[in-house]
DNA sequence: CCTGTAAGTGGGAAGAAGTGGGAAAAATTG
DNA sequence: CAATTTTTCCCACTTCTTCCCACTTACAGG
């Protein structure tokens, strides 16, 4: 569903404009309505279907109360969602706190992940793409199992 | 089904002519759409029937969440992944992040590959071919297994 | 060789999408 | 309860995309 690179503009106010490709389908799948939280693995945001949301959060709460790692796991993640409307001209409005993780200044990259998609810095974005263009080889040299049988 | 190599021009807008004798075969077997995005290994661009994309991405998608190989392979196949449906000329259009990935300017050279085909700027593709033709024997010294096998 | 048809190419204009500011409403604080 | 700040909604502008039309080139048949 969500895919590819998009080049945005954050105002002042925080308001992102999702692409009208999406909108349809957000509305239909989600009610209009998303879950924007922290990306574990790198400073950007994840938005996601609430539809979806529900169905990680449920996950998350069935991991056992009292273990250190699915705690923090949760702080993380359920500590940092921010449910959120789309506006008449299909915007979401960032969290100055998300921002600041994100280090989101004006220029804003949209990137595709399937079910979910991200926000980036351009900046930072442009630094992770040079950065794994520079490492595919290490990518594909000791590929996890279910890689290898990635017909491409 | 893609076969060969084809000469076409970019316009300024960024799109290209699919050749007429494929366009049949992508109307019926992919509802007229196509997905465009960045080859690992080359700097070209490859060009997928959105059925076999499809199929693709649910593979990535299975692939571990919190897995950084994962992470960076799906970045850069998802995160480039273009949707793009013909248009009345059977054209495509191409992003400008993308041309810019492939250094494509006006004239490009379109490449077969079965299932897929590849968009790569003439010099680039000319680079290639004649790099590809100097070590061929380089290539056949020491086969890999899955290549002893093949029969020409 | 000339003509007709199909394919490829390019540009222009209408419409949609994205952007930003301002005003009204709501919430918060002294 | 009033004043101030914050949030939300709405409107207007600008940019870009998409669609459509026209031209040129290539090919095929008479």
């Amino acid at each position: 569903m969500f895919r590819g690179e998009t080049a945005l503009n954050m105002d002042d106010k925080g308001r992102v404009a999702v692409p009208s490709r999406y909108r349809d389908d957000i509305k239909s799948r989600s009610g209009n309505t998303v879950v924007v939280t922290i990306s574990l693995l790198e400073r950007c945001l994840t938005v996601y279907l609430m539809s979806d949301w529900q169905r990680i959060e449920s996950e998350l709460k069935r991991l056992p109360a009292l273990d250190k790692k699915a705690q923090g796991i949760r702080h993380l993640l359920i500590g940092h969602a921010s449910e959120c409307e789309l506006d008449g001209h299909g915007r979401i409005l960032v969290s100055p706190s998300l921002r600041e993780f994100a280090s989101l200044g004006k220029r804003i990259k949209m990137v595709g992940q399937a079910d979910k998609f991200e926000l980036w810095d351009e900046l930072a974005w442009n630094e992770r793409r040079e950065a794994l263009l520079g490492q595919v080889e290490g990518l594909l040299d000791a590929p996890s199992p279910a890689l290898e049988s990635l017909v491409l």
